[in-house]
RNA sequence: GGGCCUGUAGCUCAGUUGGUUAGAGCAGAGCGCUCAUAACGCUUUUGUCGUAGGUUCGAGUCCUACCGGGCCUACCA
């Protein structure tokens, strides 16, 4: 037995986060945690709300309610849609705790002690209305290079050319429109990365095996141009937490914060601490999870993320825990994911394109979203979301593959054997080579779920369950029952044996069905099938079951349109 | 501009360290079965592996150039 410390990229507080969002980071993680449950190790699966920056300041604003009441509004319409999905959290915490505060000024405090930390001062854009310092990005205006009205502080998206604020022809607050803006000169702490360049370059060397999305984006981010730049971790916001504070190595940072990017990663080791707190259990509950020194040099550390996280998790955040010169856990694998498109586009919120996390669980239920994104989860590259696509994979896999078997098995042993495991006959050869063929495909569905190939392992699931099929039509019990019963007794007794199995198998990728099958088969052993052939013979002659209802119904190509055409955007 | 990824059957994708007749699912065609959500099973059609060169006894796989698609480029998180 192994000990899995699982996280998922922390969902950002200012809305419900769509498809996209879930399939890189929440779902995958999810069918890799419960995975890793079902296979017997230890796991600790840790996800939060990522709640500090200036978007989720204005989106309070704009709602008209003060930011942490808005803040924990929202983390419980997160959570509750977490819920929805299945996602098997341990602890689903909030980096507004005051674990993550507490924890965000030791280890700045930590880096300060060690001289990774660095203050700067420099210039900010200050808009008087707004009374607030603005990010390049909240500041708009012309560009000086190619004259479009529209160019954004950080970048003309017209044009594309980099800009600094200061370059821009009348200046204005994105956020009021006012054009009352100054230039002030304010203090801020730098993470010196640049001095841990090269530990952080062999570690990364060091890891074998990671996604070529992960180390290549690494890689690029270590050696463009000058290397690895120190980067900002304060900025002039009330909320977040406070980089002044008693003990600090720094003096004057009165109303300034800790950037979302320093103290977001660090919410995983904080919400791990909130998990032990909200379970009465000490501190060494949550730190054999994260020290080293004590108890977590045995814990195997997964990170799951969309490609535009990587690079603070392959090094701002490892510098964080590097250069605090404290035996912190760093992460072992980082699965990084592409994007989901919709209907061949981007998912939009303004534009009102595509599906939100919310709406989804309005329309489906969560096996079907659960089933399709992980089935076409963009490992490789970006995937494409299309209403065809879902309704063909799901009609076909769940709905004619699994469900199906499971239905004409146990409406035929109804029929004629009544609703228990029906006894007589024996097995020979036919169950014989469908054991043998699913202990292969068992064996590569095992392999890619180690290795995090969720697309493969649904692939492998899905070959399982035809395995069944091709089982039953071979065997026609009810051909066979009318020559001789007690030879089909042992055909449906084998097909009932390989529904329940199928409800262990499945239960990753589709849980709340999973759950039904083992119900219905009023299966008291869901253990993972170590031993495949005793797994078979899990029911026995005689053990009562319920037939179940339609496990998937299937979506009409009418409703399939009128969902089309309901989530086209504007 | 720079970097990375990607281009394989009508569609979505697999193709391990280069090694014989390039695979799967869906869609299409034919046959079978009739237990089942008109479901299932079997058989089967389609490929100049983006293009052009090169290395090699041998290239979808390695190298170069070009063409197409996508992403990242550090103050949005």
């Amino acid at each position: 037995m192994a000990r899995i410390l699982i996280t998922s990229a922390l969902p950002y507080i200012n809305g419900i986060k769509h498809l996209g969002n879930l399939v890189g980071s929440q779902l995958p993680s999810d069918a890799y945690a419960r995975y890793m449950r079902a296979r017997g190790h230890e796991v600790m699966f840790i996800c939060a709300t990522d709640e500090h920056g200036t978007p989720a300041e204005l989106a309070a604003a704009k709602a008209g309610v003060p930011v942490a009441d808005f803040c924990t509004d929202m983390w419980q319409v997160q959570k509750d849609i977490a819920e929805g999905f299945r996602l098997s959290f341990d602890y689903f915490g909030r980096s507004s705790s005051s674990r993550n505060r507490d924890l965000t000024q030791h280890l700045a405090a930590a880096l300060g002690k060690n001289g990774l930390i660095e203050e700067v001062s420099e210039k900010q854009i200050y808009s008087k209305a707004d009374g607030r310092y603005l990010p390049d990005r909240y500041i708009e205006g012309t560009c000086p290079d190619c004259g479009s009205e529209n160019a954004r502080g950080d970048q003309c998206e017209n044009c594309t050319k980099q800009l600094d604020p200061t370059d821009l022809i009348n200046p204005r607050s994105a956020i009021s429109g006012s054009t009352d803006l100054e230039v002030r000169k304010t203090k801020h702490l730098y993470l010196k990365q640049s001095a841990m360049r090269d530990k952080l370059d062999k570690w990364i060397d060091s890891q074998v095996g990671w996604p070529v999305l992960t180390t290549s984006i690494a890689k690029k981010w270590l050696h463009d141009g000058d290397g690895l730049r120190d980067r900002g971790i304060t900025r002039d916001l009330d909320w977040g937490v406070p980089v002044q504070f008693e003990g600090a190595p720094w003096q004057g940072m009165e109303g300034k914060v800790f950037y979302v990017w320093f103290d977001a990663p660090i919410e995983y080791i904080a919400a791990t601490a909130e998990w032990a707190d909200a379970n009465g259990a000490d501190d060494s509950a949550w730190e054999r999870w994260w020290r080293e020194d004590k108890g977590a040099d045995d814990v195997h550390y997964v990170q799951f993320m969309g490609k535009d996280n990587v690079p603070f998790h392959t090094l701002s955040f490892p510098a964080t825990l590097m250069g605090s010169n404290e035996p912190w856990k760093l992460v072992d694998f980082i699965k990084s994911y592409n994007w989901l498109t919709y209907e061949g586009g981007k998912f939009s919120t303004s534009a009102g394109r595509g599906i939100f996390m919310d709406q989804a669980l309005e329309i489906m239920p969560s096996d079907y979203w659960r089933w399709w994104l992980l089935s076409n989860a963009p490992e490789s590259s970006d995937s494409n979301f299309t209403w065809e696509s879902f309704q063909a994979g799901i009609n076909k896999d769940l709905a004619d593959v699994l469900g199906n078997f499971v239905s004409r098995v146990t409406k035929f042993c109804r029929g004629k054997f009544g609703e228990q495991v029906p006894e007589g006959g024996s097995y020979g050869p036919a169950e014989a080579a469908v054991s043998a063929e699913i202990a292969k495909r068992l064996t590569a569905y095992q392999n890619n779920m180690e290795k995090i190939e969720l697309r493969k392992a649904a692939a492998d699931l899905r070959a399982i369950w035809v395995a069944g099929n091709e089982y039953l039509q071979a065997a026609a019990p009810w051909s066979v029952y009318k020559e001789n019963p007690e030879d089909a007794a042992a055909i449906v007794r084998f097909a009932l044996n390989l529904v329940r199995l199928y409800g262990v198998l499945s239960g990753p990728f589709i849980p709340d069905a999973a759950h039904s099958i083992l119900q219905s088969v009023n299966a008291t052993d869901a253990r993972w099938p170590d031993d495949l052939d005793a797994a078979l013979l899990a029911l026995p002659a005689g053990h009562g079951f319920t037939t179940p209802d339609v496990l998937f119904a299937k979506i009409s190509d009418e409703r399939r349109d009128e969902l089309e055409a309901q989530f086209a955007g504007d």
